[in-house]
DNA sequence: CTGAAAGCGCTTACAG
DNA sequence: CTGAAAGCGCTTACAG
């Protein structure tokens, strides 16, 4: 049956105490003596006393809550680095004795994180999707709460955390340089999202240390529908490239099947590699080399500066997270 | 720059009337004059007033929060099901002023749940995986804290929301029947899964309602690891089956894949289904017949069921959700 | 219809 | 090292 939790008060009593005194010996803060913290923790892990959270939280005026916003856009889970972000951040909060709430949030609907932030509800806010002018950055600065983006962003002075994008798509393209490709062709979507530029400047940074300029007509940007994606594909083909990079897992896929279904041969006719690599890439036939970005380090990283940001404590975002390169069957 | 939040006080002074009456007008709460409640809703809006979440949830022993428990197992977020639940009961959380906490427990490893009951956080929890004798029921039925589960169990006495299992897979095999199969094979995994061992009843009761006594050796169940399903599928294979019926739509594509790397024709050579439909079987080649449950309704309506428990509303839980048969290209 | 007061369960200066 | 008291920002009997 459910009884009733034990409060302070009934462990101050039991011990003959005073509130403070307990409070003292658990939190850890101001002196007490060794003997009545041993029988404090005692007492109470043997009683199973938990301090209440919602009354901590009021005394402190901290809610050891953390929201994670996800974009409408993404709120069906489809991305794998959304996916692992979600579990790298809940697993990093276990440990910290803070809790994550999970908060859907579209593109200009700052509804659902308005009210979170107006009732006080958390403490700091990670932001899954990093994207230029977005409004939930605006909301969030007003408001002054400590927030973290996964991603890049140009204002510095917002806290962000990446993995170096530019670095791992340019060692991509090199490496398809260094095999010999001469026309290397990139699709990607809209350049509106920071991770999306960051790819291309790779690849250009790639081209360039070689001394190349890309041909112009090989890169198909802001591809977005599958329609578009499709009609993005069939152009750049016609510039008759011997490699095809996409800028993420989900268009390759995609591409993958169409040359397929177009009868070409995949890396026999046309090579074809990732810059954003996930399982799927591993599971198809062939397997599509990619750039494998490691998103649970940077989570756990972004919500380690968070953490930071709301204790006040010297904050360093940047970089983090390293990445490899996954040379598979598609680029034989 | 971050202002301070207005508090109640601030209202009340600013108005000329007491707390108890501003709280009151905003609650609704109890009497007040059309007049004073026009006034402070007028105040409250046009000031950005939203009452602080942790002082209403002390003063309330409310929290206001939900926990969704998410399987360690599952905590990739692979399973569409999943994907699906949450994304479903972030939004029904978000239009009736809930936060939806995302937790991670293991099968044993109660312990997160366990820290987010001691601390109060939570006023209700939702069990996203139906297994019996789940270390995490207990716990929660000790605590006396009010939850649901996604699934079916046996114990009753627990409250629960399912699709009709049974129905559905019923339904499946049926049409598998008619359609003239004669040696319908069964794979899936563990029966210590709820919805395991209703597809299975669905199974038998199609072909028990034809005065068909299924072939036994034609099941293979407990098929966890991608081993054990291989193997499952080979010895299945032996007895010559004519279609293939799969527990989820994972263990589908894996049978898929192996047939066809076997040179065997789907649906030519064999047919198949799924008892458990996903986005990857219609994209697949060929396209995989599949029960498609509502699991957005599903989590909808297990939502609704927590928060009538938590307001000691009278209860119904049960059976929810409809389903329909997806029939494609595998099964022609 | 309105208000003064107590209380929710903690924390934290302030004194000793 | 320990405690009495005030306070965090609400809600809610209890009076009027």
């Amino acid at each position: 049956m459910a009884q009733q939790p034990l409060t302070i008060s009934d462990v101050a009593e039991a011990l003959g105490m005073s509130k403070t005194t307990v409070s003292r010996a658990i939190s850890g803060k101001g002196r007490v003596s060794e003997q009545t913290r041993t029988r404090v923790q005692a007492y109470i892990r043997e009683h199973n006393y938990s301090p209440n959270a919602m009354a901590r939280g009021l005394a402190q005026s901290r809610t050891y809550n953390i929201a994670l916003v996800v974009s409408r856009q993404f709120s069906n889970f489809d991305l794998p680095f959304v996916r692992k972000s979600l579990t790298a951040v809940c697993e990093a909060a276990a440990q910290s004795d803070y809790e994550i709430i999970l908060t859907i949030a579209g593109g200009n609907n700052t509804l659902p994180l308005r009210h979170l932030l107006d009732k006080g509800k958390v403490d700091g806010v990670i932001l899954t999707s990093a994207i230029e002018h977005n409004p939930l950055v605006e909301l969030l600065q007003e408001r002054g709460i400590p927030f973290v983006v996964l991603g890049t962003l140009d204002d510095k002075s917002i806290l962000q955390v990446d993995n170096d994008q530019v670095a791992g798509c340019r060692d991509l393209t090199a490496a398809m340089l260094e095999k010999g490709m001469q026309r290397i062709a990139l699709l990607g979507g809209s350049q509106r999202y920071t991770v999306n530029s960051s790819r291309l400047e790779g690849y250009l940074q790639a081209h360039r240390q070689r001394g190349i300029e890309p041909d112009p007509a090989l890169r198909m940007l802001e591809l977005e529908s599958l329609q578009s994606r499709l009609a993005g594909l069939e152009q750049v083909l016609r510039q008759s490239p011997d490699c095809i990079l996409c800028m993420d897992d989900e268009l390759a896929l995609i591409v993958l099947r169409q040359l397929k279904a177009k009868g070409l041969r995949v890396p026999q006719d046309i090579r074809l590699a990732a810059m954003y690599d996930s399982e799927d890439l591993e599971k198809c036939e062939p397997s599509i080399t990619a750039v494998r970005f490691d998103a649970e380090q940077l989570a756990h990283r972004a919500y380690q500066v968070l953490l930071d940001a709301i204790n006040g404590l010297p904050l360093n975002s940047g970089l983090a997270g390293g990445y490899q390169l996954a040379l598979r069957q598609s680029t034989l």
